[in-house]
DNA sequence: TAAAAATGCGAGCTTTTACTCATGTTCGCT
DNA sequence: AGCGAACATGAGTAAAAGCTCGCATTTTTA
């Protein structure tokens, strides 16, 4: 069985002050100095807590790395949710450029953070949370494109949203660690969505 | 200045046996059980040497990585790059078939240690070679795009090339963790190809 | 207001692990 | 054979970091 998430749950305000801080020390320490620097002690110094009040509601480092996963998580999946629900009844292309607008707010906001959970996830039991979010938008974007039957005919949708999804995220991804002054024009979004139309506009295939 | 890669270099054949068989237990453990069992004294014992021999050739364990890292970079770099060439004067379909597949074998190769390198080049300083092999991958792509101008006519052969490069990439790694029997058949790989080609082979756009 | 419960504290224990060094062994060369 | 250089060994060291535990302080409850 997996450690859980939270050791005593806080019941006084003090107590959920104190939570705040240790997470947001940690995510601090992670973006400034990296995994590295993230030892238990110099959270609760930084977040001006002590290592006992820290294992008081984190069972262990593991988890509180967890924690700070799965709140960022949360974020992620509530953006890309409210993008295409938004956009839900426009145009193709207008769509797309929503939802991939999104992505690069998210990737833009705590690039470092961002980064440095992604690749602590699964050294820290995160992944399902990851792929939980993942499927979902994969799932959202299948059941549009299959909303679309006149402008989107595909032989799988379920495979099309699974790679529309990655290809993007990638490319974001990607731009933000190696070409970052790309995401402060449009053309670079403009590209991306012109890939993703191209693709699901398809009109003749096998 | 960094560490460097090797300290001494071994001039006999069992000393070279050795610097192997270390290497060979490195990538053995990471595959096996992950970057956490990989210490120092258990790569040594797993390779059938001793700790002390380990460090006559390296100077440190994040050494040891970073030689691990180079050395499953270079495949990579050699693969892409014979597929790139035995494809080059074919069709734009064939060509993008032919690489795809080249990436697809080297994620099926040995997807866990391939997984691994990629989340641990950051943290070891293996990123510089990392990033030079997507460069020279990128830049091999632009010139093909760039070498057939009437099928692929785009604004931005370098921009175009990122992205398909990361799209491919992101694909073919997260089908692998997530979907490793779609790698089986072929359409996913078609699939694939269909999004390239149709992206690049666009006839009118902006 | 006094007991009880919740919260906060931090010195230090324990374990882990990267790395050294003194010593022994094998290889190459004359 | 004999000598020096390369190679191998592994018990031991030192530092780091996760985590505990007994006690102090604050808040709630009766």
């Amino acid at each position: 069985m997996k450690t859980p998430q939270i050791r005593k749950t806080p019941r006084q305000s003090r107590a959920k002050e104190t939570v705040e801080a240790i997470l947001t020390a940690a995510a601090h320490i992670l973006t400034r100095e990296g995994f590295e620097a993230l030892t238990t002690n110099r959270v609760a110094a930084v977040a001006g807590a002590s290592v006992g009040s820290l294992y008081q509601y984190f069972p262990n480092k593991e988890a509180l790395v967890r924690a700070l996963c799965e709140r960022h998580t949360q974020g992620v999946r509530d953006r890309i949710r409210a993008r295409f629900a938004e956009a839900w009844e426009r145009p193709v292309d207008e769509v797309a450029r929503a939802v991939i607008q999104g992505m690069v707010e998210i990737r833009r906001h705590q690039p470092k953070l961002h980064q440095e959970l992604l690749r602590l996830a699964p050294a820290v039991g995160g992944l399902k949370e990851l792929h939980a979010v993942e499927h979902e938008v994969e799932a959202l974007l299948a059941r549009f494109i299959e909303s679309r039957p006149e402008e989107i005919a595909l032989p799988d949708a379920a495979q099309a949203a699974f790679i529309v999804c990655h290809a993007v995220q990638a490319c974001v991804h990607g731009a933000v660690l190696e070409k970052p002054e790309w995401l402060k024009q449009d053309r670079f979004v403009e590209e991306l969505v012109e890939m993703v139309v191209r693709y699901l506009g398809r009109s003749s295939s096998s």
